[in-house]
DNA sequence: GCCGTTTTCGGCCCGACTGTTTTCAGTCG
């Protein structure tokens, strides 16, 4: 049982009791736990097998019946008051409220009124026009309901990080266009670059609200306006992206640009502690004396001033700790792109890039970095014609022939010989070790047979690491956010591996992997690995995508201490020749 | 159910929009 899972049923006990309608502050408590739950960094299963119950106190939210139910899904793999809950409704309920529109009060009538159970149940009352016949509900309130299992049922509700970018920049553009605008900002996930977003919250702040407004729900790319206030509109594109917009006065841009960045647990976390001094935090400001006098708002620094914090960046807002290191003086000093001096995973033309290594280097140096490693994959990899032991040490020569040109024409840069290796299926590396010896950097990666059992899967990569031939576990999971699920690894006992053996893991910044994620990072950060953020460029235009490696190295509370490229040339090979 | 700068009980984040209703509950973020 890990931890999403536990997660998952704390959520479910939440939904359940919401149906029932059980204490909102009980339900809030139970949601609470599972985000905590969620955003761990260790596993509550190696917690528990370590200290017993004892090494689950102290985890915030987490109190007496939390703990007990904590253990009790770890020893029994079940949970006795969440099977009494589904005892008393049907499961399918729990996809009704999934449903926009449809929260558990209603979900709650029509399960009473009508007996129905399940999403199915729900869509043919609705088109049978059953619905608008129960008091509380209306027409408009059944069509709201047939768009909304369509939804539920067509569209994955979050999209990868990149694939909005495009929209955000549009959306910007095209809301600049009405006159009087002052600023213009997206916020929620979005600005936290979290992996995946379900929407995209956009803060204007205009002297002509209403103009915005008539504006924004004409853009060409949007399918249906949900809803369209005075300050207020939601709508969904073709896309099925929803995308939000918010019009403030530009005293009250800082209260809502914090507010609508979130995340909520974040949110709820400052204003409880605002709650606690006297005042009260909303989007339009910090108030004191009842609401009546206003504090703060109008930048953010102020909003986290006024209630004794110092400004926290945007990728740490997760209730992670975050509050109390602010109130500590303790924040992290989180990495940053002008700390990181080179690539190490980076594809040429030699096995499935698409430009010469000296392309790739002088888009490199357009980064601004000291230096690439050329990391072409292994024979095994056959797909994209990985190099044999010949074509390698073929590239070894190119290398440094590339390095010698650099030196003469008095050019700081180097590039690296190095390899991303296959690491085969019974944990073998795919050159022999007389290759890999002659290399600078060696990067060890699996992929096939990801089917594996857990204990196989990390066994297999532990060997790896315990030639001493490797210094960067590439992708160590494996995972292609919504696509494929990350193959089944104990990252813990890697690391403590990697550890020992001088070895870092990669963050890969491909915003399709984000591999390491956030919250693998903060447990490197805890074990004291270090984190390769590299991007496994095929191409001149992915170095870019180093952003997303960064961002999701700040989410996971890395500082330049903590991340392998961001040593100096001279020092960074010192510390890849620690291999062993 | 959790928690403590109103501490072991009594609170618990805040507001906009919609639809259905005659003043507001439900939903959402």
């Amino acid at each position: 049982m890990e931890n999403a899972e536990i997660a998952r049923v704390f959520f479910e006990i939440a939904d359940l009791l919401e149906i029932k309608g059980g204490d909102t502050f009980r339900i809030r408590s139970y949601r609470n736990a599972a985000m905590v739950v969620e955003g761990l960094p260790e596993s509550l299963k190696t917690l528990y097998a370590g200290d017993g119950e004892d090494g689950l106190k102290g985890l915030p939210g987490i109190g007496e019946s939390t703990r007990g139910k904590i253990i009790e899904l770890l020893t029994t793999g079940g949970c006795a008051y969440h099977r009494e809950l589904l005892g008393e409704m049907p499961h399918g309920m729990l996809d009704m409220i999934k449903v926009s529109g449809l929260g558990p009060k209603k979900a709650a009538v029509l399960h009473k009124e009508l007996g129905i159970s399940d999403l199915d149940g729900l869509e043919r009352a609705a088109e049978a026009g059953l619905i608008r016949g129960i008091r509380g509900f209306g027409e408009a309130t059944e069509r709201k309901i047939i768009r909304g299992i369509r939804e539920v049922k067509t569209r994955s509700r979050q999209f990868k990080l990149s694939a909005v970018v495009p929209y955000e920049r549009s959306f910007t553009r095209y809301i600049s266009e009405v006159p009087g605008i002052t600023e213009i900002a997206p916020s929620g996930s979005y600005r936290r670059w979290k992996e995946t977003v379900g929407d995209l919250d956009i803060l204007v702040t205009c002297s002509d609200a209403r103009a915005v407004m008539d504006h924004f729900v004409r853009h060409p790319d949007i399918a249906e306006v949900v809803s369209k206030g005075e300050t207020k509109s939601t709508v969904v594109l073709a896309s099925g992206l929803q995308v939000d917009i918010r019009v403030l006065d530009k005293r009250s841009f800082g209260s809502a640009l914090q507010y609508f960045t979130g995340s909520k647990a974040h949110n709820v976390a400052l204003r409880e502690r605002a709650r606690r001094m006297g005042l009260k935090i909303s989007e339009y400001g910090v108030f004191r004396e009842k609401g009546e006098v206003w504090v703060a708002g109008e930048n953010e620094e102020d909003v986290y001033g006024a209630v004794g914090l110092p400004w926290i960046p945007p990728e740490l807002r997760e209730n992670r700790g975050e509050i109390e290191a602010a109130e500590e003086g303790s924040l992290p000093r989180l990495i940053e792109r002008a700390d990181i001096k080179g690539d190490l995973h980076v594809h040429t033309k030699e096995s499935d890039g698409a430009y010469m290594l000296d392309q790739m280097a002088e888009a490199a140096m357009k980064m601004g970095y000291e230096y690439m490693a050329v990391t072409d994959h292994s024979k095994a990899v056959g797909i994209a014609r990985g190099l044999d032991e010949a074509r390698l040490n073929a590239q070894i020569r190119a290398v440094d022939e590339f390095n010698d040109r650099m030196k003469r024409q008095r050019k700081r840069f180097r590039a690296l010989k190095a390899t991303e290796v296959d690491i085969k299926a019974d944990g073998s590396l795919d050159h022999p070790e007389r290759a890999l010896k002659k290399l600078d950097c060696v990067v060890a990666s699996v992929h096939s047979g990801f089917r594996m059992e857990t204990k196989e899967m990390t066994a297999r990569v532990i060997k790896a690491v315990r030639t001493g031939l490797v210094n960067i576990i590439g992708h160590p999971t494996g995972r292609l956010i919504n696509e494929r699920e990350p193959y089944r690894i104990d990252l813990e006992k890697v690391m403590d591996e990697a550890k020992r053996h001088g070895a870092a893991l990669e963050l890969n910044a491909y915003p399709d992997r984000l591999d390491l994620n956030d919250v693998h990072c903060l447990l490197a950060r805890q074990k004291g690995v270090m984190v390769a953020v590299s991007t496994d460029s095929h191409s001149i235009h992915h170095l870019e995508n180093i952003a997303y490696g960064i961002h999701t190295a700040r989410r996971g509370w890395l500082e330049k201490k903590d991340v392998l490229n961001a040593k100096p040339l001279k020092e960074l090979l010192k510390i890849l020749k620690r291999r062993g």
